[in-house]
DNA sequence: ACATTAAGTGATT
DNA sequence: AATCACTTAATGT
């Protein structure tokens, strides 16, 4: 796939001309299809990934291999955690799945130290993330710690269905229950408990959210 | 028709 | 809230 394809008006008003210049040039674009792996948890990372269009989830693991969804990352942005791996040339300590069909740019890892003296809307761009992943970690960490299965389920549904932009989701409730670290059945029970209060509707498949 | 996978249920910790 | 041990229902071959 070549850079000419890429769609680049997502991040058009980013950056300085000068720089996207260099992004064109630079930069290999490439298109992931829904549910690929995009780096695995112990990678090492030699190109950062811009986001242009579609949504990527990013999912840590535990001991027993267990996972657990972090956060999603969508158009315009970077994974911190990505960046962090960057910077120190260390391994990768996330995962990251395509939650739908994706296209991003990839830039070498070189240039990021040189673009961060060079650019000023890089730096900007980088800084802005940071902030944004370390509010969306927060948001992670609260959610876990201080909200009950059942509103952790809820926050989760609202999210799938602002990135669908439909409120039929395709989804099993095993896939729900790996992504909130908790088991099918207490999912399924939850689920069914949802319906009952008039929230959704249940099929084999899929959940409908009703308003 | 049979096997596989998703979802529902009661009991137990 | 999790796990076990089923059952039932929908789908694929």
């Amino acid at each position: 796939m070549s850079i000419q394809t890429a769609d680049f008006s997502p991040i058009k008003h980013l950056f300085e001309p000068n720089l996207l210049d260099e992004i064109q040039r630079v930069g290999i674009h490439k298109k992931v299809a829904k549910g690929e792996l995009m780096i695995d948890i112990g990678e090492s990372i030699k190109h950062i990934p811009l986001i242009l269009d579609g949504v990527i989830k990013i999912v840590r693991e535990d001991d027993s291999g267990d996972e657990l969804l972090l956060y999603f990352v969508e158009f315009g942005n970077t994974c911190a955690m990505t960046l962090n791996c960057c910077l120190d040339q260390s391994k990768s300590e996330i995962r990251a799945l395509c939650e739908s069909d994706v296209s991003l740019i990839m830039i070498p890892v070189n240039l990021m130290d040189l673009w961060l003296t060079k650019y000023k809307s890089w730096r900007t761009f980088i800084f802005e993330n940071f902030q944004n992943r370390l509010n969306e970690m927060l948001k992670a960490i609260d959610a876990l710690t201080f909200l009950k299965l059942d509103d952790r389920l809820r926050n989760y549904l609202e999210e799938k269905v602002k990135h669908t932009n439909d409120n039929k989701l395709h989804i099993t409730h095993l896939e729900i229950a790996t992504d909130l670290n908790s088991s099918r059945v207490v999912i399924s029970r939850l689920l069914k408990q949802l319906e009952n209060e008039g929230l959704l509707k249940l099929g084999r498949n899929t959940i409908s959210l009703l308003n």
